[in-house]
DNA sequence: CTGAGAATTGTGAGCGCTAACATGGCGCTG
DNA sequence: CAGCGCCATGTTAGCGCTCACAATTCTCAG
């Protein structure tokens, strides 16, 4: 009686309704879970549903509400563990939103590859757009660059009118220095990352605020590029100071180094020349990178939750394409000391009960 | 006299072509790059486009083509450097063809988290999938899902009907394994992968076979999960065999971990156990994480080139969506061995003119 | 100068879906 | 039991685009 049409094409609604006797309004109603519908309509179209595999059709539905429920997320360096996990999170709490995402990967954030991916995702209709692009020139360029939909940024800053969300760096660099004060050391050095980026300002914000509140004097600052080599590099100065002033006239007992990975490279430099961690110079890290605790010796670092991060931006974002964002524009997340080997309380016997 | 739409919507093909004067196809083969267009209405029309910011709007495109030019990628453990640089190689890819992929990040590849993966592609039209589930099972459950697309693996092994990209990971493990045995140690030790992994398996069938070939005896195999921590273990197992046999009878002198990750914590064992890399035990990774070149010791490792495999991975996908696809159904790559002190030649004085 | 054939442009009909409105049946109040 | 209003369902009109075809113009040989 009731033919089902089969192979050839995918099922549309309108066989569905044909199917099960119903109008295809009515379809629509119990795929929208639309409240007025009988629960004996609803069960027969369900069947039907199920029996001949119909799947909506995203493009027309998007067509006709005008709502493409798809958003884009623009990052850079994808393949470093702090990005790489906040991609993860975005893209996992987008799809728990029923949103679509596409990722645009960068090699650099520069004006035009940022126009680019933004044109790009435009292009696909995106409602919206999270940019994992942490330097201040790429946010303002973003900024610049009046995107036709929403844009939130992560680890973007708080400067500029674009919404966003951030870990608190300087609040885990000023744990890491005080903690590395508390342990007992006169003070502590910096080997930060490029100035260009925010995080890396952040952090050196946050030590230098440390070592004020302690009434500490500052020592040089050290700058790498996130990379071990970098690191490697900053090790080998730093060392060289230690091993040219050997009864430490400079205090240099403790390092802060922005990154895990830059701090891997220190404590390559440092173990070459003959300088053991944490007995003669303590070296704590920022990320906590999953090889972290393998580190010789493992080290302390700072945990950041970059999955909550990406969770609370596609929040964040969505407040702002439904148009329900409220004056919060900018969240923040606290990060986490890790302490471990690299910082052992110094020369304890020395100190019975010092510091506090 | 001719009114410009402004503001409240985005212009439409229609709204173009009335201010250009034509008609909306005009306008599209326009926008299409159709050659039987005048030169001058082709200009005219260009130019109103540019003016009023006019976009095609791709659901709508979608719907009258029946192409959403969408491709889904599944990954697992993307916040790996492997995964994720291979995720970076294929959307990049993608994006070059003209495509828009859309990336689902699992926690682990059951056969669930795969089918609702599939289902949520599917789901949003995308025209063919992009698997990076480097597991039997994985592969195995995603054969059997028949879903409504092409899918291609990426690492999925040459075993099921799947087409898909993979690199030669068997080559590879042979190449680090020659590399030991010519540099004069007697045999090679093996700490492996996950029994389940396929890349796992692969690696180990190499090791086996370049031990064959040079005619010498298989140690017993140790088995980690590919993190620091079981690499630890197991080093910590092999630096106590070898403290307890002094003379070194069981010729564990050299030691090929499945990963570097893992080589990371066996060389933190050995280190603890007052074992030295290489004079006692040289060792070797594989992947070449950026990591690699600053471990104590730089490690020797393989390295693989991710990029190129997702960019295979999207070609070969698209010839299954065009139709194009040939014979060839699995494309394998070759990886390249990077030498670096963790495997300095053993005891040169010793054997002045040895192995072969 | 004319007609064939090519080049260029226009017209109409959907693609599969949702929004808005229209319809018909039921229970309830007065 | 008339009549109002609510619930369940159907009908109609697009969303913005491409495809197939029709119509128009142009080109040039004969």
């Amino acid at each position: 009686m009731i033919q089902i049409p089969d192979g050839s094409k995918a099922p549309t609604m309108a066989d569905v309704a044909r199917v099960a006797g119903v109008s295809h309004q009515t379809v629509s109603r119990v795929i929208g879970g639309h409240p007025n519908v009988s629960a004996k309509t609803r069960a027969a179209v369900t069947e039907v549903i199920e029996q001949l595999g119909y799947r909506r059709n995203s493009a027309a539905r998007a067509l006709a509400t005008r709502r493409t429920h798809t958003l884009g997320v623009i990052a850079v360096n994808t393949t470093l563990h702090g990005p790489a996990s906040t991609l993860a999170g975005v893209q996992e709490a987008a799809r728990e939103r029923g949103y679509l995402t596409s990722a645009v990967t960068l090699r650099a954030a520069t004006q035009e590859a940022l126009t680019e991916a933004v044109q790009h995702l435009a292009g696909w209709g995106v409602e919206g757009i999270v940019a994992i692009t942490p330097w201040r020139d790429a946010v303002r360029a973003l900024a610049a660059l009046d995107a036709p939909c929403p844009v939130v940024t992560v680890e973007g800053g708080h400067d500029l009118d674009l919404p966003g969300v951030s870990l608190d760096q300087d609040l885990g660099a000023r744990m890491v220095t005080e903690h590395l004060l508390t342990a007992g050391h006169s003070t502590v050095w910096h080997v930060a990352g490029p100035a260009d980026w925010l995080e890396s300002e952040a952090r050196t914000a946050g030590w230098r605020a440390a070592l004020r509140d302690a009434g500490v004097e500052e020592p040089p600052l050290l700058r790498g590029d996130w990379s071990p080599l970098s690191g490697y590099q900053a090790g080998q100065q730093l060392a060289g100071r230690v091993l040219a002033s050997p009864g430490q006239g400079d205090g240099l007992t403790a390092v802060f180094v922005a990154n895990d990975q830059m701090a891997l490279g220190v404590l390559r430099a440092f173990r070459e020349a003959g300088l053991h961690t944490p007995a003669d110079v303590a070296v704590a890290g920022f990320d906590d990178i999953p090889e972290a605790e393998f580190f010789p010796p493992p080290l302390t670092t700072v945990r950041q939750d970059f999955a909550s991060l990406g969770r609370s931006s596609i929040g964040l974002l969505l407040e702002h394409i439904e148009g329900t964002a409220e004056g919060t524009t900018h969240l923040t997340l606290a990060p986490e000391l890790i302490v471990r080997a690299s910082t052992a309380r110094r020369r304890p016997a020395e100190r019975p009960a010092a510091a506090g």
